[in-house]
DNA sequence: CATGAATGAGTTTTCATTCAT
DNA sequence: CATGAATGAAAACTCATTCAT
């Protein structure tokens, strides 16, 4: 009489994470292909024939991962810039931190999701092409609202400067996901391999990359 | 007495591309994880035994595509651009058609090559961390030459409008190649799925997003 | 002071039938092997785990199919000929409704039935064995005492008649329950495919294989 | 470019007969869902992979099987009676004897045939009605061809002699290759349990109850 | 050298059975 | 007693790699 989602709903919210954290995990650590369903289940500390009480198959567990990024993401990004109240560069610096801190909470669910742009992973990526719209929305209301504050130089379309910034964003968030990314960040900034790259440098480096745009 | 070439390298150039293409083109649309041997193989039309004569193993033929790729980089991409003869603006341009370009010639190629960024492609991506610093260098350069020229406006630091410009051309490139950030090139564009999004269009929108930079 | 009744035969008549219908059911269509303890749970809408209180295993329930189904043959088809008391040719033919009766009613069974005689369903028939000296003995009755009467020609030997009769039954019960026997039935009739075969022709059709002997 | 099939074709013809008769004897003592693919391979000394080299799954092998049977039918069984030149009687005596004789010399493919009519294996089946019409064919031709040589009394149709003929040739079969089967013979032929029941009286004893067709 | 059949460990998934609640 | 979640061995099937020809 219960679906099969309703099987895993039913756990205590505690173990669904700890399911989801271990399938997020290993998504992350090695893809979708190269993940094995009892590696996941070892991972968190259940049954192999659990996991398929819980979910149809290993794609509809990849789907509650994903949706697991999503929750995350609006919950500790989205929703904390519901009102823009301070100058826009001060907004794109809390959103750079905020970036920053959901990546060290959950860098195996941002991860997952950073990977959703990789060709092969479109059979997956489908169901969120509606939250490009928002998001899209979200930093072209950003910089709308700037512009009338007089905040913004007059020369640049708000879509565009929109569009860069969360170029920016973006960016910023796989170096703080995946060492390539990192290192072409260190690469820009010409800081040796040695040396220490923060956070903090790193936000600096791109809020300064952007500042031309604001009065 | 030249170097001891191995077997691969012995074949004619003819037939190591198409080997080579056949991997690239499974690597590109199926992932590392998801490509068969046996499918490349079919797609080359070499017996299986072959490619084991040519290869250690599936990784070392993924290296020896991603040594394609970056050969294919150099070529149609670095040399092409060693002398910045006109206006920045316009030298971007070039380099934003050029990229379209290789896109359209190489997609395969193109596409393993962006993909190395996850991080479960790591213990691939490695030898790649040196291209970094050319590529970095590469746009530091342009940048910096301009602002001799007197092109680039006073306020900002080379660097960062270096590391600025080359995100726009690196998400431009995803967005050549995967169904899911063209969404996004077309959400911040508000461009109807109907209405056709030309590479023109876009490059167009990268320089208006960038002009504010330029005197 | 009752024998220790186990749980299942403390189950009210009717849950109990229930739960050896769906059994029956999912036997039939699917094989022994081929169905699963939970679809006969959900058809009988018990739960999975008290199908285990009522029988120790999966082998344990299909003998409780089994057991009804000889139930059901005594009851509809062995009592209702105790006494035979028209001639042998109308006897037989009332037989043979009642086979195509009980078919009707309780198609599941029968064929769980019928498929004892597969070799690899030795494990299960054996307890059967015994059923077949009552029906040999049945039909030799039935057969010696028509012969008694002088309906019956000389020259056959009553056993070999008998047996010869009942394989026109189980043929002819067969060819109600499987697609495979209809088929041959239709066959040796030379029934087109689109003309439907009643019940009543096919009867008949047997009937008159066997009235050559009889007076 | 060559079929799945054709990789077990070109097998020398010893190692094709040894893996179908690994499957055939899996098959017909477990049936098809009980039989594992791993039991058939170690039988046939072949690895797990080869297996699947040869068939595309599980119901191909079967379908194999199938053919191999219906082979065997063919060869042995109608091959040898094109002819028709002796007495019905003595006709029928050896194709008895030859049934018998495939029975001792394939009794796995014969069982696995023989469970065919079961409602379950309906999926299999369905690829060998055609065979009915032939078979059935081929015993109506004999018996009207008898009926024509004067060896048959009058009153008899030769469909339903036909038909009733072959139910005795098809629970002969079955008696050869089941216990089940083979104790109804026993029941109706009176023979103890601890007394062997020879091929030879079982004959006789069909024999003897369609003697009354023929003059 | 080239071939492609063979290998077998590995994958995802199923399912009879158990057991805590 | 009843429940249905949990178990884990076993199923069918895949695939990178090897090797006899």
């Amino acid at each position: 009489m219960t679906t099969l989602l309703n099987t895993f709903e039913k756990l205590p919210r505690e173990k669904q994470i700890k399911i989801l954290d271990a399938a997020a995990e290993a998504f992350a650590s090695k893809g979708y292909y190269g993940s094995g369903i009892k590696e996941i289940c070892e991972r968190a500390n259940i049954s192999n024939g659990a996991l398929y009480k819980y979910f149809l198959n290993k794609e509809e567990l990849f789907m509650a991962v994903l949706d697991r990024c999503q929750q995350i993401m609006v919950e500790y990004l989205y929703e904390k810039h519901t009102k823009i109240e301070s100058s826009i560069l001060h907004t794109i610096e809390e959103y750079l931190k905020e970036i920053a801190d959901i990546c060290e909470k959950f860098p195996s669910y941002l991860t997952v999701y950073a990977n959703l742009g990789a060709p092969h992973m479109e059979k997956f990526s489908e169901r969120f092409s509606e939250r490009f719209k928002e998001s899209g929305k979200y930093i072209y209301d950003m910089v709308s609202e700037a512009k009338n504050r007089g905040e913004v130089i007059e020369e640049v379309d708000e879509r565009a400067l929109g569009f860069l910034i969360d170029n920016q964003f973006i960016l910023f968030l796989y170096s703080m996901l995946s060492d390539y990314h990192e290192k072409r960040f260190r690469s820009f900034m010409t800081i040796e391999d040695e040396i220490e790259l923060t956070t903090e440098m790193k936000i600096a480096f791109i809020l300064d990359s952007l500042k031309a745009f604001f009065k």
